[in-house]
DNA sequence: CTGCTACTGTGGTCAGACCACACGAAAGCA
DNA sequence: TGCTTTCGTGTGGTCTGACCACAGTAGCAG
């Protein structure tokens, strides 16, 4: 269909209409990807190819595969053969911890929103395993879970199992939606749950607790017990979050940000 | 590879370690924005700048630069003044749409997790407003309901409407990762959401319902009847999806994307 | 004091040049 | 013939230097 484009669509000072150069470089990639030209698995053209079918610089095309790469779309490999060039690979996790950790850091997101959005989706993921009708296969999970029963585990050690146990735990209801965003979730607070550890009276205790509710989740989804997966994966994690941050309260008062309805003060 | 040459930090040519130099600067911006020393609001140090004090080169800079705009971090803006330059934003919802839009184009996310999620994330929502003490404010919902009511709009102003209807609900439950989230998730399925009003039999009835269905959920709020609204909500959204999708099914079968545990058949 | 005009600094882009790397084909050797 | 080594080639990664358009601002003219 005619690329008009022409060769002044992208000029260097570019002005009027002005599509930033990169811009035209990710909706390229976006049609194609919709139009199933692309597909995942798939070789990108060169940089330098891209470039002169665009009609852009190098530089541009550059910053879109950078986006792209960092939201999980691309893997790039230099060299040559097959593995070389920027390949499509779909791996939104990678993305989506990426956005949620520097949301964080700006404090765009409150890390009490990211602790009850996590509680939210885990009390669904729980209970939707429990619900499951072909028993869900929680072999990651159990495993994890024995490894965490380890004597000798630093709390930091401890603490990343017991993330992979909780993701693992989104994987296995299958959506891959909840899962990416879980581990975004997570490794936004990750930083904040490395801290909290400093807070905790007694570290042997809450660990035996943690791995004592743990199993607990694990049970009710087994005796497809969706009620009970509920409310012990709930209490599991508020009563964590509780015990480790002082004041969950959202931001204090920014002076871009309305504190109109905020004080939802809702369970968790 | 006897004579490495290079030596310093950040040559061209690069090895061994290598920090992909566009990194650099990326993780330097969040450990300034983790130590609080750029807040929401401050300006970037120029790219020339930034260029010379981490010692990369100032494409590299951009790179960076470009993936904080795309992740809603960054606004950028040519010229002189306080309003030029880089300054820092946390405006999630943009990247988060970005981010779910590029996913489901490449088929990392299939549909029908979107929806699911969806479906979790705003009955909680909903369930939430419902339960607030401070009753919410429900202005803008109501607002949109009102335009909505309007007799001459066609199926896509419609569309366009409800989605902010629904997304507004999230705002106004202030959480701002649900309504980032939301925000995205949407985004991710516009596309599709667009294309399945063909399929309605009767878009005046169709739409005549939807309303009503609005205005049954808005009540429910209103009446803090909790369980109501989540019912309520979850009819809408689960019927609107059943007339519109033929088959919500997951990705058929992808060469790389094990079909494991996918039939959860989740009551939606 | 007002209004116009240069100036300056900022992002946006491009073009060209290397580098390190990884693969594959050709050359050399057994 | 078959294995090893070498060289060539194409790819991403980076840097440098150069323009352009733009938006304030300082400074000059009125």
């Amino acid at each position: 269909m005619a690329d008009d484009t022409t060769a002044l669509g992208a000029a260097p000072g570019e002005t009027s209409d002005a599509p930033r150069a990169w811009r035209t470089v990710l909706d390229h990639v976006e049609t194609q990807l919709l139009a199933g030209a692309l597909r995942p698995g798939d070789r990108l053209p060169g940089e330098r190819a891209l470039s002169t079918e665009l009609g852009v610089g190098r530089s541009s095309v550059r910053e879109a595969l950078r986006v792209l790469e960092v939201l999980g779309l691309i893997r790039t490999q230099a060299g040559s053969g097959p593995n070389a060039g920027a390949i499509i690979i779909a791996t939104p996790s990678g993305g989506m911890s990426a956005l949620m950790r520097l949301q964080v850091a700006a404090s765009g997101f409150p890390v009490a929103d990211i602790v009850r959005t996590r509680l939210i989706l885990e009390t669904a993921v729980a209970a939707d395993l429990a619900d499951a009708t072909p028993q869900p296969d929680l072999a990651t999970s159990n495993a994890l879970l024995d490894a965490m029963d380890s004597p000798d585990l630093t709390p930091a050690e401890f603490l990343a199992l017991d993330a992979a146990f909780h993701l693992a735990l989104a994987e296995a209801s299958g959506n891959q939606v909840i899962a990416a965003t879980m581990a975004g979730l997570r490794s936004g607070i990750e930083g904040y749950a490395r801290a909290g550890l400093d807070r905790l009276d007694d570290w042997h205790e809450t660990s035996a607790r943690l791995r004592r509710e743990h199993r607990g989740v694990v049970d009710a989804i087994r005796a497809a017990d969706a009620p009970a997966a509920r409310t012990r994966i709930h209490e599991h994690i508020s009563r964590y979050y509780a015990e480790t941050f002082i004041d969950p309260t959202p931001t204090p008062d920014d002076p871009d940000r309305r504190p109109a309805d905020r004080e939802h003060s809702a369970p968790w």
